[in-house]
DNA sequence: TCAAAAGTGTTAAGTTTACACCCATGA
DNA sequence: TCATGGGTGTAAACTTAACACTTTTGA
């Protein structure tokens, strides 16, 4: 169509800021680029849309590729399309962040990416604009964590409420009071004891709790933004 | 580049909701096309991201041909990536709200586009995704103007209490109390008395005020993704 | 028996909400 | 003089923040 083939086409990317939860501290899954450009340099895990495919889509290829994980927690962040960004070609690159369960990832795949779990309060340089991707993706997370139960996405199905609150201490950066906390929890439906004790932590043991999805509407996933 | 030329290559454009403020009501700026595609229905004013051009100034330029403004608050809200979500051509589209001060746009422009100011309340039916793009702007239009005074956008620079609260209303769609308004505003040192009355809008006068930006940094207007 | 993590309530401070009348002025 | 919008304070409800000791049990 006319209208269409007057204006210029572009490389579209999506890139995906990868979280996991491990030793009380979010990680994020980076790759050391052992390939063409930038290669020996840390970046975000990425790659292109292709045709017939969504931007959605990519970003679920993407962290399927390199993690084997599928139905994970997306949520786009930004669109990034200043015109130098990738000084190799003009790319538009869309953020999205991931939230994984750290203790189901597809190891030997990460291997061959070369990439590594790295702690956010360590995190190397980053090329092109990955650095501003991350800083941006985690306001984002920290903005909907406050509304939302994603948090559980990087818990196992069940979790004790001292993980629980240690991994919001780690979203946020900052000690939590565990009374409060948990005054907090009780009076959220969303999340309910399953009976079953964690004896690996303590000598007493910890209660575990679950999310119960039939609190919450699985609508809410697939809202775009939240406001409330 | 052999890294980049094996990926396709996509239409890249930005589409805006522009918001008006006006009666007491938020208004959007929308195009009745008199163009293809979709000739006849309405739309939100768009245009494709160009060769040199970064997606944001693209959005920059869509408003500034519609409205003759420049130096509006622009602010992006999402990546529309489905593949059959433009039937003409697969197009993927950045959206963007713009927040203007509705006195003062070049209504030429605006006539030659065949665009009108319609009352949010009133929205027409609108083609492709562009109602969902509305609902989305909305939303991240209410949850930013919660944290940061941006609202004041829409605006003259002189303003009553009364305007302002009014103005709130529209935003959120709820009535607010008049003293609880005016006492938080109070505690806000960004929004200051500038000594001028108005008097058009009553026997005894209000009270204009403007925002005070010594006291709000502009640093704040280019964060991509704000919490607090 | 003791070290280590789990679990548990109360009070003060701060914030938010609800609510109604007087003021100034131009017509 | 009166109709119109501008302007003002207080008390109750609710939410958040601060704070320390007891319980359980495996080593």
């Amino acid at each position: 169509m006319d209208y269409y083939v007057s204006n210029p086409r572009f490389y579209v990317a999506v890139d995906c800021i990868i979280f996991g939860f491990r030793k009380d501290s979010l990680k994020l899954l980076l790759l050391k680029r052992n390939f063409e450009p930038a290669m020996g340099k840390w970046s975000l895990m990425g790659g292109f849309v292709q045709e017939g495919e969504s931007v959605h889509m990519a970003a679920v290829r993407v962290l399927r590729e390199l993690t084997g994980l599928d139905n994970v927690f997306l949520d786009q962040v930004h669109a990034y399309g200043e015109t130098e960004r990738d000084p190799g070609s003009r790319v538009i690159s869309v953020s999205y962040y991931a939230l994984i369960n750290i203790s189901e990832y597809d190891e030997q795949l990460v291997k061959e990416h070369n990439a590594f779990w790295v702690d956010i309060h360590e995190l190397p340089e980053l090329i092109f604009d990955h650095g501003q991707m991350v800083t941006n993706a985690l306001k984002k997370l920290r903005q909907k964590a406050a509304i939302r139960p994603i948090g559980l996405n990087l818990l196992p199905d069940e979790f004790s409420l001292t993980q629980l609150q240690s991994l919001y201490e780690a979203i946020y950066d900052e000690k939590l009071d565990k009374r409060n906390f948990r005054k907090k929890i009780a009076s959220l439906s969303a999340i309910r004891k399953t009976g079953n004790i964690d004896k690996t932590t303590s000598k007493k043991g910890a209660a575990l709790y679950c999310f119960d999805k039939t609190e919450y509407s699985e609508a809410d996933r697939f809202d775009i933004i939240d406001y409330e």
